[in-house]
DNA sequence: TTTAATTCTAGAAAAATATTCTATTTGTGA
DNA sequence: TCACAAATAGAATATTTTTCTAGAATTAAA
């Protein structure tokens, strides 16, 4: 296996400048020094700041994408399949919360910006994954019939609000706990 | 009453130009020109750049906290204090996209920025307010024990997820059919 | 293995942007 | 009217991003 290229440990300082002062106040200059590169060699495999923001974006939500299908071997039945978007997303976050700040922290921006329609094209493949595994439970008729974005919403928005507020340090309540309640709840208003 | 102050005037032009170009686009230049102030006028006023997302942030959530407190003048048992939680944050979010964009875009780099502390306490008694208000359903058992945190995000969390979609254009079903879906999911959830 | 082409790296130079500083003007209370 | 503070202006400075030119490393073809 090759060693970490350049674009990667460009990429690998990057996220840890993030991480320790922020998006705004990280310099070209700073993730320089970190990764050992140079201006140019940044430039020539980047192009620009933002650009690296987007990479780093991207590499960041097939992370989690894979983490998720991983864990969907074990998935059997709807319940099941509930229980596991909600407990993957919550085990990836807390084992991850550099990234999950950072992509958390950025999604506005870099589907603002130039790549924006890459990564909203990502997301939609993800979803459309997503919504292909639940088709036969759907089909069964073991789901809620509801606008498909009002589902989303209902199933994952907890979860989320709740994620957000566990990386900016704001909740008490250990993971291990809420996260049944979280499933539990999940389920609650997304079966039939 | 006053004409709008040069402050006002200046926060803004600022709103304005982040909803135009984004808050990372926008230079100090624009807002300037935007708002007819001088450099020295504008430093005069608020400091830096950092101090203006700030001061516009802090302005957003006192507009939707008076919003919602407005609102809550009809509320009338649990299920009606529910349904005003999670219909005023739609109703204000659609009257008011460009600020909820600026707000939800904007939360985490204010937080982390000098301002946080203020901004931690204007939260932490907004959300003391609310507690104040569920308060007596509370003791009258009509809601479910949970983690105050999980409560919260049970509460409001698929509201703001959708709100969040709704903004970037993501989502189609019109916001008078979801609200009741919302609502209801919402108290589905939380009452006993 | 040599050659040519391409990719990668380097850092100085230029451009863009944010901030400071000094001077003027405007308003306000004594 | 005077003294003083607040507000405004824009030039000067500092910081940060981006471009540009040149040289080193790597790869592929002959």
């Amino acid at each position: 296996m090759p060693r970490a290229s350049r674009k990667d440990s460009i990429l690998e300082a990057a996220l840890a400048c993030f991480s320790e002062h922020g998006v705004e106040a990280t310099t070209i200059e700073m993730i320089r020094d970190r990764s050992g590169a140079s201006i140019g060699s940044l430039y020539h495999h980047f192009g620009n700041k933002e650009r690296i923001l987007a990479a780093l974006y991207v590499a960041g939500t097939e992370a989690y994408h894979g983490f998720l299908q991983d864990a969907w071997q074990h998935v059997d039945g709807a319940q099941s399949a509930v229980e596991t978007l909600v407990g993957s997303y919550i085990d990836w976050v807390g084992q991850n919360p550099d990234w999950a700040r950072f992509l958390l922290h950025c999604r506005g921006r870099v589907e603002a910006g130039e790549q924006g329609d890459t990564l909203r094209q990502h997301n939609r493949e993800h979803f459309l994954w997503i919504e292909r595994q639940l088709k036969m439970y759907r089909e069964q008729g073991l789901l809620r019939e509801l606008p498909r974005d009002v589902f989303t919403a209902l199933l994952i928005g907890p979860t989320q609000d709740y994620m957000r507020h566990w990386l900016a340090g704001r909740v008490q309540t250990p993971l291990e706990q809420c996260r049944p309640l979280l499933a539990q709840a999940a389920w609650m208003v997304v079966k039939t």
